[in-house]
RNA sequence: GGCGGGAUAGCUCAGUUGGCUAGAGCACACGGUUCAUACCCGUGGUGUCGCUGGUUCAAAUCCAGUUCCCGCUACCA
């Protein structure tokens, strides 16, 4: 019979560097959910990769002085190493450099651009010079400004748009119909009130601004712009090919069963990514889940802080499957989840390292002390067994039912329940009391016995999430992976079979103490990495930001600075963060907004000289005209301290 | 500002359609046990179930109001 096919796939890793533990947290829960979904009998494809167009790597390359294509060879390297030193079983890595996936995304934006799905158009938006304002072409009034009714001029960069509100209906619709098709469901509500509802803006598609990416071949100024070049990696990776050549890939697998991403970029995958389908009449995948953050325990990691975990460092410290353990369990499902050392140790010592590790030891040494190792089904049963084989029963049913909502941390749970099963019936049939007795060799036989079918079972269904130790822990029991159709019946131990004479420590426990002095030097080293250097002394906290590009001497020239006075201010209403203020600048007042009400209030602002950028573009913010903007220092928790002249200086004096 | 979610034991969280003295895991304390990686098993909570009202025989659970937090979004010049 064939095979069920089964397809999932990770969001492609931007290679602008070296993925931290909460982007490899991802590809290890879609590792798990595809190895289960094999163990179910499916024909599974799991797909991962890279996306390596853009800006950032562009500039990037260049600080390197390397070219773009060596630098995310480089760094692509680097994340594929790691994606196998988590040991994911992924059937495709797919890397949106490859030629195969340039040339059909440069097909796939010639036959929607013919379709008409794709028009030219302009990056900023169309201008109406009396309102100075910036409208995109949805949201125009039978093509005039929706203010003042004017016509409005096409201003700035030249770019191709995907039109989107030719197909909301249709998706509204799908995602009315299909409740699981977005996860969590609480997602589904953002998506609809926030873009489908108020009606979607055409989707920019190209650029003219930096040169690293997929040229659209009949217009060559512009590159595909990001989504349509990343999305398409999931049919372009199973051998799609828009002249309907597909590879059988292509039409065995597609639509995709399952998109695992991140919950930053759902919009892209439950509005875009449908609605590229629909314009080229493909079936939708069923299921995409937003999956939340792993964050660390000591607030958003840093380099310069020193406290950015990678998942090299900790399979160093932990282990292959004590590092899968921890991501997979600590996830939730809905809310972000907490990751620290502290934490790490805790779970190994309590849960990997007690619970089974012990578990499996203590069970294996008996069988070499009592029976020399030799297990046998001698069946002297006792009504003190039927809770733990019931429970061995019922497991794989429950991990099965756990995996199907996605929920992988409960079905971890579930498996270790059932080790602790194990713990407890030690306990209660006190095997070392047995040994003692002459006429109770066949009971204690069969408790052992009992202990190894169990640990058999979780130990074979443990290797979707942790597949080094499912296979350890089988081999030392001398046996191979129980499917879930042979876990349906108790006592499919092969009985008379030898076990291991000397039992492997599986985990070993782990000194907290320790862990964080190596932490600490961890993180010391990469702070000096950072150029935090040793000579700093105070204990202020160095803040990196995004480098920007150089800019000329011209460049600079053309911002007019100013020292301006606020002679009034006031809150904008209906707006969260707003202020709008009065500045007199020389002889001239301006009306200026800033975002800036949670960090002062109108009344402490009146009388305050600030820095002003005077010739700034004006706007309207809130619906409220601004004619500059006030210049603000930021620090990493976001707090604003206004920029003022050191010494007294008259409103409108030039700051150069 | 709009939409949505949350506030339960020291920590992380469960609590289904309102119903038995409000639960689990971890941590902590004590007891038991010794096969095992000083492990395992058991026992232990004066928790105002955010606050205030209401509906009800009965509310952590429903309704209204309120405070705080979070997410998405607009605006963040």
């Amino acid at each position: 019979m064939e095979k069920k096919p089964y397809y999932l796939t990770t969001a492609i890793a931007y290679t602008s560097g070296k993925p931290h533990i909460g982007n490899t947290y991802e590809v290890v829960l879609a590792d798990s959910i595809a190895r289960f979904k094999r163990q179910q009998g499916y024909q599974v494809r799991f797909q991962t990769g890279t996306d390596e167009h853009g800006q950032k790597i562009e500039l990037k390359a260049q600080e390197a002085g390397i070219s773009p294509q060596e630098y995310v060879d480089n760094v692509a390297g680097q994340i594929k190493s790691i994606w196998d030193l988590m040991n994911t079983s992924y059937d495709k890595f797919i890397r949106t450099t490859d030629a195969e996936h340039e040339k059909q995304v440069q097909k796939i934006f010639k036959k929607l651009y013919e379709k008409g799905d794709i028009y030219k158009g302009h990056y900023e938006g169309l201008y109406c010079t009396p309102c100075e304002s910036f409208f995109t072409s949805s949201q125009l009034v039978d093509g005039k400004c929706p203010d003042c009714g004017r016509e409005c001029q096409p201003a700035k960069e030249e770019a191709y748009f995907l039109k989107m509100s030719k197909y909301a209906d249709r998706l509204i619709e799908h995602i009315n119909t299909h409740p699981e098709f977005i996860q969590p469901e609480s997602r589904k509500n953002e998506m609809m009130n926030n873009f489908l509802l108020p009606g979607l803006q055409d989707l920019c598609v190209s650029r003219t601004s930096f040169k690293w990416g997929i040229p659209v071949d009949f217009d060559d100024k512009h590159v595909v712009y990001v989504w349509l070049d990343a999305l398409t990696n999931y049919i372009t990776g199973l051998g799609f090919d828009l002249d309907g050549n597909h590879d059988e890939k292509f039409e065995k697998f597609w639509p995709a069963n399952l998109h695992l991403i991140g919950k930053d970029i759902l919009r892209f995958h439950t509005i875009y990514w449908p609605i590229m389908l629909m314009a080229l009449d493909l079936p939708l995948p069923k299921q995409i889940f937003g999956h939340p953050w792993l964050l660390q325990g000591d607030g958003k990691m840093s380099k310069s802080k020193g406290n950015v975990i990678y998942a090299d460092q900790l399979v160093e410290m932990f282990g292959v499957d004590a590092v899968r353990y921890f991501v997979l369990h600590e996830m939730p499902f809905e809310n972000d989840g907490v990751i620290s050392w502290e934490l790490m140790v805790e779970r190994m010592n309590s849960d990997l390292a007690n619970t089974l590790g012990n578990l499996v030891n203590r069970t294996i040494s008996m069988s070499n002390k009592y029976f020399g190792g030799v297990v046998n089904n001698k069946q002297v049963n006792e009504p003190v067994d039927e809770e733990l084989k019931a429970l061995t029963l019922e497991t794989p049913n429950k991990v099965i039912a756990k995996m199907d909502k996605l929920r992988v941390a409960d079905a971890i749970s579930e498996i270790f329940a059932l080790f602790k099963r194990c713990n407890k019936y030690i306990d209660e049939t006190m095997p070392w009391a047995l040994a003692k007795e002459e006429e109770k060799q066949e009971r204690l036989e069969t408790v052992l016995y009992n202990l190894v079918e169990s640990i058999c079972v979780g130990a074979s269904l443990l290797e979707a999430f942790m597949p080094e130790t499912s296979k350890k822990i089988l081999e030392q029991l001398n046996t191979t992976n129980r499917s879930l159709e042979d876990m349906k019946e108790y006592g499919k131990y092969v009985s008379g079979t030898k076990v291991t004479e000397k039992p492997e420590i599986l985990f070993a426990r782990l000194d907290v103490a320790e862990i964080m002095k190596k932490v600490e030097e961890i993180q010391a080293a990469q702070k000096a990495e950072a150029g935090v250097g040793i000579e700093k002394k105070d204990d202020e906290p160095v803040i990196e930001i995004e480098a920007k590009e150089e800019i000329s001497y011209d460049d600079f020239m053309k911002m007019q600075f100013q020292v301006g006075k606020i002679i009034a201010c006031e809150e904008v209403p209906k707006s969260k963060k707003l202020l709008c203020s009065k500045v007199q600048i020389g002889n001239q007042v301006k009306q200026i907004v800033s975002g800036i009400k949670a960090h002062y209030s109108p009344e402490e602002m009146v009388g305050k000289k600030v820095m002003v950028l005077v010739n700034l573009k004006p706007a309207k913010l809130a619906g409220v005209l601004s004619e500059g903007m006030l210049l603000c220092a930021e620090n990493e928790k976001g707090e604003l301290a206004l920029m003022v002249p050191e010494k007294n200086m008259p409103s409108g004096a030039e700051i150069c």
